[in-house]
DNA sequence: AGCGGATGTACAG
DNA sequence: TGTACCTCCGCTT
């Protein structure tokens, strides 16, 4: 779950309910109790995302920095705070709405430097507006890495997790295996757009979508199957099973300690 | 009750 | 390249 398009998702849902009013900040967990302190009573500003980074502007105090990681989640709710389960860090709550940030990698206030340096080091994030894809057409036209790798690198691109990897390639046709520098301008820009648009499809559906997304009704091949992660899907997770589109079988590898997913016949060298 | 695995990243070596 | 770390869920016993 926790790729770009739930982050963005959740910068807008923060915004919504928590922006321009004073917020009650806590974590019952404790390990973000200094930080918790020091914003509890201060205002929401603004919140946004850059990949899988999730930035919470509380001006006067400065910025909450949140990765979710693999495990972290993020619930809303409205009314009175229910009272505690498990372990929360972060828990943020006006008379009218509340949040519960769960498991995050990452929770801790930092300065507007330190948040720009973490914006340094990630690439065009195709779900932002300022973002367009020639810079990482710069690294990628010049990586000898395959472009499996590259797009799970958050410094070429940033917000791209293995669920859309997997998806993207497929619905491309373009062989995971295949060395960034060897893409054509063409096939990237198609990569990128793809992306882009499986991503906001994303944002909007709150779950991964790639068979038939929001903004694409027709699906490419046979019937979908429903993923166990709640959405449809061509290949994540599918090694063994048949190709939607040719019915071959949907191979699994794993490359740099990560899962990878492809149809050999879809997507050949 | 206990184990293994997971959509991610950062570190060590 | 391996390992540690966040936490939850589903599977096995």
């Amino acid at each position: 779950m926790p790729e770009g398009h739930t982050i963005h998702r959740l910068a807008a849902d923060h915004q919504t309910r928590f922006a321009g009013r004073p917020v009650r900040a806590a974590s019952p967990q404790g390990k973000f109790a200094d930080g918790a302190a020091l914003l509890h009573g201060s205002v929401l500003h603004a919140a946004e995302a850059h990949g899988k980074h999730l930035f919470l502007d509380f001006a006067a105090t400065g910025w909450v920095h949140v990765h979710l990681g693999l495990y972290g989640t993020v619930r809303f709710g409205t009314g009175p705070v229910p009272a505690p389960v498990g372990q929360i860090r972060l828990r943020l709550s006006t008379p009218a709405d509340w949040s519960e940030l769960r498991g995050p990698a990452q929770c801790r206030l930092i300065t507007p430097e330190e948040k720009a340096a973490v914006a340094a080091r990630l690439g065009p994030d195709p779900l932002r507006s300022d973002a367009r894809p020639d810079s990482a057409w710069a690294r990628v036209s010049r990586s000898r890495s395959s472009v499996a790798a590259l797009l799970l690198d958050q410094q070429v691109i940033a917000g791209v997790g293995n669920v859309y990897r997997a998806e993207a390639l497929f619905r491309q046709g373009i062989d995971p295996y295949r060395p960034g520098r060897d893409l054509t301008r063409r096939e990237w820009d198609a990569l990128w757009d793809d992306l882009a648009g499986l991503l906001r499809a994303g944002v909007r559906a709150g779950r991964i979508d790639t068979v038939r997304p929001a903004h694409e009704p027709e699906a490419m091949g046979r019937p979908p199957r429903v993923d166990d992660h709640g959405g449809e899907v061509y290949v994540y997770r599918r090694a063994g099973q048949p190709c939607l589109v040719c019915g071959g079988e949907i191979r699994g590898a794993t490359l740099a300690a990560r899962n990878l997913f492809w149809c050999p016949a879809c997507q050949p060298r």
